[in-house]
DNA sequence: AACGCGTGGGG
DNA sequence: TCCCCAAGCGT
């Protein structure tokens, strides 16, 4: 019995009813595959589900998402992290409508050529939506790799090893179950901590087991420490309860979504006297107690919050790119949740 | 080829 | 409270 093989008859005896994936025997639609793989980057099954489903209920086709405005896929995107992948979702949506007449095309290269799509990406669509027997090696097969060889090289470097040893073993048969199969294995036997080795069916063939050093795989190089920036985030509420946003550079941190005005944020002491002087217009503006802790990828956010009541008389000639928004409206905007939460302490305090 | 890029849950 | 890390990609 092969690897594949013993771990194909554990899929079919444990495999998961996923909101994406399709009936035993069946194929999900490749724009549902796509679509799926994208949100699932660097992000839980548990967050995503809700996403997905909101999602092919509001665009049920590729080219239904074509068509509809980056915003309104922003907004739907909020919360969800890495906003990048949703102007690229979209890019993508539009590409495989102009270049491909709204058919994802099957091929390695030429879906590496659309946006957001890498290798990781267009191996799991060959071989979850078109059965072909492609190599996707995301962060759980590299754990599980890592872990059957005792690949004690750290990771990043130990990376193109672990490509080709996953790659080799690739059934030519059942090449989508195959890639789900690893990958929920990852999931929910060979995990991060306390891997549950006494149930996995690849127990008898895996090297760091034998070893007694499986929970210690994959070894990683340290990461560096991440800064602390610090900044003034600035709350203005009309009386009627709304609140002034402004939309963020188009790329970057963030970029494309909706804020509320802040000073820059900085590394380094917080001086408020100095914040303040970045507020987006003359009011009485009173700083909250309390801080906003958010963490991003690379660095610490610490938000002093201030707040002010708009006065009508002044709230026709804002900046461009600045408009106002109910407070009961705010899940229909492209709010990343750091912004939510400003929100929230300015509000409720 | 490092680095920039979010968020939430678990230990 | 903190650290880890998750179905990675673009530059």
């Amino acid at each position: 019995m092969t690897h594949a093989d013993r771990l194909l008859a554990w899929y079919d005896r444990h495999r998961r009813t996923l909101p994406w994936r399709a009936a035993p025997g069946e194929r999900t639609a490749p724009y549902r595959v796509w679509l799926s793989e994208i949100m699932l980057q660097q992000t839980t099954v548990a967050t995503v589900g809700e996403y997905f489903r909101r999602f092919v209920e509001r665009w049920p086709t590729v080219e239904a998402l074509a068509a509809a405005p980056l915003d309104d896929v922003l907004s739907a995107w909020a919360g969800l992290g890495y906003y990048a992948r949703a102007r690229n979702l979209h890019a993508c949506a539009q590409a495989v409508s102009d270049r491909h007449g709204g058919r994802f095309p099957e091929d390695e290269a030429s879906l590496l050529a659309l946006p957001g799509i890498g290798r990781y990406t267009a191996a799991a669509i060959q071989a979850i939506a078109f059965d072909r027997p492609a190599s996707a090696v995301d962060g759980n097969v590299e754990r599980v790799i890592a872990r059957l060889y005792a690949i004690e090289t750290p990771l990043p470097d130990a990376k193109p090893d672990i490509q080709v040893r996953a790659a080799r073993l690739v059934p030519q048969q059942r090449a989508g179950d195959y890639a789900q199969a690893m990958m929920d294995l990852g999931a929910t036997v060979c995990i991060p901590r306390n891997p549950r080795c006494v149930i996995c069916p690849l127990m008898q063939n895996c090297k760091g087991r034998k070893l007694g050093i499986a929970e210690e795989l994959p070894r990683r190089a340290p990461k560096a420490e991440k800064p602390t920036r610090r900044g003034l985030a600035f709350v203005l509420l009309r009386k009627d309860g709304a609140v002034l946003l402004r939309k963020r550079p188009a790329k970057g941190l963030l970029g494309g979504m909706d804020e509320v005005p802040s000073s820059p944020w900085r590394e380094g002491p917080f001086v408020e006297s100095s914040a303040m002087s970045e507020a987006p217009v003359p009011a009485r503006w009173t700083v909250m107690t309390g801080l906003v802790r958010h963490t991003f990828t690379h660095f610490h956010l610490e938000l002093t919050v201030a707040r002010a009541i708009a006065t009508t008389g002044r709230l026709a000639g804002l900046a461009p790119g600045t408009s106002w928004c109910e407070l009961n409206k705010l899940d229909e905007r492209a709010l990343p949740t750091v912004m939510r939460k400003v929100i929230e302490h300015a509000v409720k305090a």
